[in-house]
DNA sequence: TAGTGGTCTAGACCACATA
DNA sequence: ATGTGGTCTAGACCACTAG
C-alpha cells in the first residue's frame, strides 16, 4: 500500500506536457486539448510513420494505455473516434485494425454511383495514359505543391457491365508516387486506393468533392461514347492522407443515364 | 448500509425486458441491443411524442439516469450518440438540447451548394405554386404512401443575390402538413424546414439524396432564366423524420455555372 | 483457457454558465 | 454557489475469438 500513485496524477502528468501551454490566447484560437484528443493524435501519428500498416492490428487497449501511461478507458474514447473516422476498424474478440481499402465493404465509400437497377456490379478500370509532367498552376495548388513541380497524371475509363460508364483523369505528386507506370496501373486488379497502399504507403482517408452538371465535350464524348453534348455529372475531388495532407486531385465525368451519385445527409 | 443495491441491478433489471427475448435467433437478425442503445431509443420516442420541442433542453443526464435507473456514464453514451446524429446539441454548462433548423449553423447541413467565390450569401425564395392532390404512383411510393392518398406539392425558386439558381419540386403527405398554404409559405421568411418545425411539428432529422445530370426542358429553363437544353444538377431527395419515416420528397434542378455541390468523403 | 473489445457502474475533478 | 456537461480513472463483468 505504500508509493500509492495519486489519482489523476497520469493524467496531470500528460496535460502538463501540452495543453497547459496554449491556454491564455483566446484570439489564437488554440484550444485546450483533452487527454484521449493527446493520445489520438499519438496514434495518428504511429499509423502516418507506418507503425503499423493497412490491416495490421494496432496493440490492444491495455498495452496502449500502458505505453501512453493514461487508463484503457481513455485509449477507448481515442480509438473510438479512430473508429468513427474510419481509419481504424474494431473488431470484437481479435483486436483493432489499420482500415483498409483492399475489402469489399469499403468499396463504396469513396465510389459514390449505384446503378439505377440492380445490385452494385464490380467496376472495370481501362488506363488511358500515364505520364509524368510539370503541375499546371491550378492542379499545384489543390496539391499543395508549387507550379512546375512534377507531377503524375493519369486517365482511365471505368466500365459497369462492359459500359463506359466514368472518365477519370487523376493527378498525383510525383515525389510520392515514384514507380507508378501505364504497366503496373494495367496489371492491377481492385480499387486504386488499394494500390496506392499497398505499393507507395499512402492511405487515402478523407476526401472533398465538388460536383456539377457540365456538357459532353467532343472528346470525352467520343472516350465515353456518348453524344457530344450530353450532360455529365463533373466530380472534382481532393483526397488527403494522415495530417490532412492533400495527395491526390481527381476529375471525374460520370455516365448518369443509368447510374446516380448517392448521398445521405445528415 | 442495509439495502444496497447490487453492482449491476439496473442493467440487469432493464436489460431482462427486451434485450433477453430476441437473443436466439440467428437467422432473424434480431441483435442484442445493449443498455445504452435502450435508453437511446427511449429518448427519441420521446423526442417523437413532442415531450422535448426543436430548441428547448432536454433533461439533465442525472435526471436521465435517475429516470431509467441506469448510471449517468450509460445515458451519456446514448446522448453521444444522438449528439453524433445531429439529433442533439449539447452546450457545455448549460444542458443539451434538442436540435433544430432555425440556426444559422445549421443553414447549410441540408443546402449542400456553395458559391463558387465568396462567401454563402442567403437564399431567398419565391414560391410559384402551393396546391393539394392526389399522389401519383412514383411519389406514393417513395413517401410510403397509397397511390392517391392527399399530397402537397409546392413549387419555389431559390434565388443567391437575386440570381434563380435552384428550381425545387416538393411533395409532402397532406395529413401532416394540413394548414400549409401559398399564403403562409410566401410570408415565412428563413428555412422551410424551420416553418416544419414550428408549424406542424415535423423534424426532418435526416435525408438521402440521388443527383444526375440532366439538361433544362423548356419549361424549367425558362423559369431558371437559362437556355433550353443546359446541363442541370438534379437533385432527389427523400427527407425522413424520427424513425425513419418519410415526410418530404423533394426534386432540385440546380445551376451550376456559378456554384457546386459540395460532399465529403470520410 | 486466455486475450480482445464491449458494456456498465461509481466517483472524482475540471470547465463553463448563470444567478 | 450551484448546476450543467466534459474528462479521467478504476474495476467488474459480458461477448467473441482462437489456440
Amino acid at each position: 500500500m505504500s508509493a500509492i500513485r495519486t489519482p489523476h496524477a497520469a493524467s496531470r502528468r500528460a496535460r502538463g506536457q501540452d495543453a497547459r501551454a496554449p491556454r491564455a490566447g483566446s484570439a489564437t484560437g488554440a484550444a485546450f486539448s483533452p487527454l484521449y484528443r493527446q493520445i489520438k493524435a499519438l496514434i495518428l501519428q504511429g499509423l502516418d510513420r507506418g507503425e503499423w500498416k493497412p490491416g495490421e492490428a494496432i496493440p490492444s487497449e491495455m498495452d496502449l494505455a500502458a505505453r501512453f501511461q493514461v487508463s484503457q478507458g481513455t485509449v477507448r474514447k481515442a480509438v473510438d473516434e479512430l473508429a468513427a473516422d474510419n481509419i481504424l476498424v474494431r473488431r470484437q474478440g481479435k483486436g483493432t485494425f489499420v482500415a483498409t481499402h483492399h475489402e469489399e465493404q469499403v468499396r463504396f465509400r469513396f465510389l459514390r454511383l449505384a446503378p439505377d437497377n440492380g445490385n452494385p456490379s464490380p467496376a472495370s478500370s481501362r488506363v488511358l495514359e500515364c505520364r509524368r509532367l510539370r503541375a499546371p498552376a491550378d492542379v499545384a495548388r489543390m496539391l499543395e505543391l508549387r507550379a512546375g513541380d512534377s507531377v503524375v497524371q493519369v486517365r482511365r475509363v471505368l466500365s459497369f457491365n462492359d459500359v463506359p460508364t466514368i472518365l477519370d483523369e487523376i493527378w498525383l505528386p510525383g515525389t510520392l508516387f515514384k514507380g507508378l507506370s501505364y504497366e503496373r496501373l494495367s496489371v492491377y486488379r481492385g480499387p486504386m486506393y488499394g494500390l496506392f497502399e499497398t505499393e507507395f504507403g499512402i492511405s487515402m482517408i478523407r476526401a472533398e468533392e465538388k460536383i456539377r452538371a457540365v456538357a459532353a465535350s467532343d472528346a470525352d464524348a467520343s472516350v465515353l461514347g456518348v453524344a457530344a453534348g450530353l450532360p455529365l455529372l463533373s466530380v472534382e475531388r481532393v483526397s488527403y492522407t494522415y495530417g490532412d495532407r492533400p495527395v491526390e486531385l481527381r476529375r471525374g465525368l460520370y455516365i448518369t443515364a443509368d447510374h446516380y451519385y448517392r448521398n445521405s445527409l445528415n
